[in-house]
DNA sequence: GTTAGCACTCAATCGACGGGAGTGCTAACA
DNA sequence: TGTTAGCACTCCCGTCGATTGAGTGCTAAC
């Protein structure tokens, strides 16, 4: 059977229906609903084809119809490559540029909520790809040392290191210039072993001190690379009785909580980023289990030299896909603008 | 009327069975549940009198009593006073002391949710009162400095410093000269307006730039001292129906990502701190209003030198006080063993 | 191809009903 | 005077059946 004209616009329309009621839709309703002219029982024919082709489903007998997951995807395919959004206009929205970006993800995070009454989630970007700008070893007493490393798009790392036995002044500047010569310019995951025990080789005699100072250094760049991800509006999914029924709401919240259990939807989202970086998961699509009954709406951002991050949205199956989507769009783009003339 | 020795052994009874069952406790199940060997109509006398005096209610005329607030309030001062409690065994506890301080709460927080099986908070420690033990000024190139501090208890702050005009070799070393004569030692509390400006004033000449720079440094100092409170466990209350019914749990769930509200819990447990430390909150008594049907047990713990943070465990009135106020003892004992002879 | 009509299905709602747990009160007992 | 047995009463809760109403599928006529 063939999705003909007057197939795709009853879909439509049960769809944009049911996203408005949550309820289920009847045929009487569609009748009247578009401007078809069409009687219920002509509806209720071409519904029964959609049924029997996947796209909609009756919850029982003598219910009306609800989108499958597949009724789903056909409506935002579609409704993606129709037209360019209308910017949305964002309520308060106030982006200033932060020092701290944990502050700026956080307010993001915050806003993208509040605009959408959805679930919302950013992920910090990350920074292997990014440079090494800067490396300084200082004495803090005679058994510390703290180590300081600046990243592009000023990414502070440190690390306060104990040694056994103190360094010398000279050392301690040998140490620096090595640091910086050797590491300065590289980007975090070209930092590997064979440079760091290049770098030993060249300290030389000093082997046994030196060198672990040099393995503390190279520690304190590839720590905390798991990936930081904030949360706001998690109770926003109280708002859909399809969530947080029969104690959905439970692992909803739990999944939230458990950042790491995230991360799968961004490393997903960031691999599979094409064109416009927006992605749309429905139900079993995304990557994680309690997330079954929702959908995700993922976006990559991009702050400047080369850090990108993911923000997501986490609704219900009948989320308003044009909104959320207007939204990540606005967000994008003033993210973009924020960070354009680093 | 007075609550004599019989009273108050029934009305622990009445409260211990309800804390296990979570159902209204009628007098026939007093009658045989103590060695009293009293009929149920005596105690059901008793009961009438206990419910008069307040510490017992009737959710409706023909069930059993629960406990009111003033009940557990009584419960749990005789509790605290009765006797020592034995240690509890926390389940895979393993906190190894870390160099992260976030890593090490998290990793409490954690450990004390799954052990209670109710929602668990933990706020890292004020650093008010820690003293600044190393200021580093450097350039990071031409137009930004790197300012670094390290405090006691080995925490760290850090800003990007932009400035207009490059600062002179020379300068900058006078400059950190100038700054760890004038702070170090002094506790972040200390440093204010006034220290500030005395060390313009001794910088002299070059007012505008340096003077730029010493007020960046003093943000940094001064910054990020909003308290950190980091969560786990918060989808444990699903487990208690009593709190998540009638949309409570939107609430509720909504404070505990809200971490700002959890901030008037810590500061109330931290201002009350009176001997070991732990503080015992039934519904109203708790300064947030969306826990008003909850208990709240808060334990103040320390990390040597003076830093003093705060546990808080939220879960349902009916909660298992014994094992509650024991895990929160082991904890503190625990954190204070890992950190003692730092 | 479209539509009116009709029988059918099934979830949801409502009221009636009975069981059960628990109470308060009274009267009898030690 | 304190304790207890007995009893009527209250109220929650689950079950059952009837009813309602929305919606369907099918058939026959247009």
């Amino acid at each position: 059977m063939e999705l003909d004209q007057r197939k795709k616009i009853i879909l439509k329309a049960v769809i944009r229906n049911y996203l408005e009621t949550g309820e289920p839709v009847g045929s009487r309703t569609i009748s009247k609903y578009t401007d078809l002219n069409l009687s219920s029982a002509t509806i209720r024919n071409e519904m029964a084809d959609l049924e029997e082709m996947g796209y909609i489903v009756q919850p029982h007998t003598s219910a009306g119809r609800i989108p499958s997951d597949q009724g789903y995807r056909f409506y935002v395919d579609t409704m993606m490559e129709e037209k360019d959004r209308e910017v949305v206009e964002l309520k308060e929205m106030l982006l200033e540029r932060q020092d701290k970006m944990e502050t700026l993800l956080k307010q993001v995070a915050k806003v993208v909520a509040q605009n959408t009454q959805y679930a919302a989630m950013i992920s910090a970007p990350s920074t292997h790809r990014n440079k090494v700008k800067f490396i300084q070893l200082s004495r803090v007493n005679p058994e510390q040392l703290l180590a300081v490393i600046v990243v592009e798009g000023n990414v502070i790392k440190n690390n306060i290191i104990n040694v056994a036995e103190e360094l010398s002044d000279e050392n301690l500047l040998k140490l620096n210039i090595l640091l910086n010569t050797h590491l300065n310019g590289l980007s975090m995951e070209e930092i590997n072993l064979g440079i760091i025990s290049a770098m030993k080789q060249q300290a030389g005699v000093h082997g046994s001190l030196i060198g672990e100072v040099i393995d503390a250094v190279g520690e304190a760049i590839k720590a905390d690379e798991d990936l930081e991800i904030y949360t706001s509006g998690t109770n926003n999914i109280f708002r859909y009785p399809e969530l947080t029924d029969n104690g959905k709401a439970s692992e909803l919240v739990g999944t939230f909580e458990e950042k790491q259990q995230l991360g799968s939807l961004i490393q997903e989202s960031l691999a599979e980023d094409a064109g416009t970086g927006i992605q749309v998961y429905i139900g079993d699509e995304a990557p994680i289990k309690s997330m079954k009954d929702c959908s995700v709406v993922t976006a990559t951002y991009e702050l400047g030299e080369g850090m990108k991050g993911t923000i997501g949205i986490v609704g219900p199956k009948r989320m308003d896909y044009d909104k959320v989507i207007g939204t990540l769009r606005t967000i994008q783009s003033k993210l973009d603008e924020l960070y354009r003339n680093e």
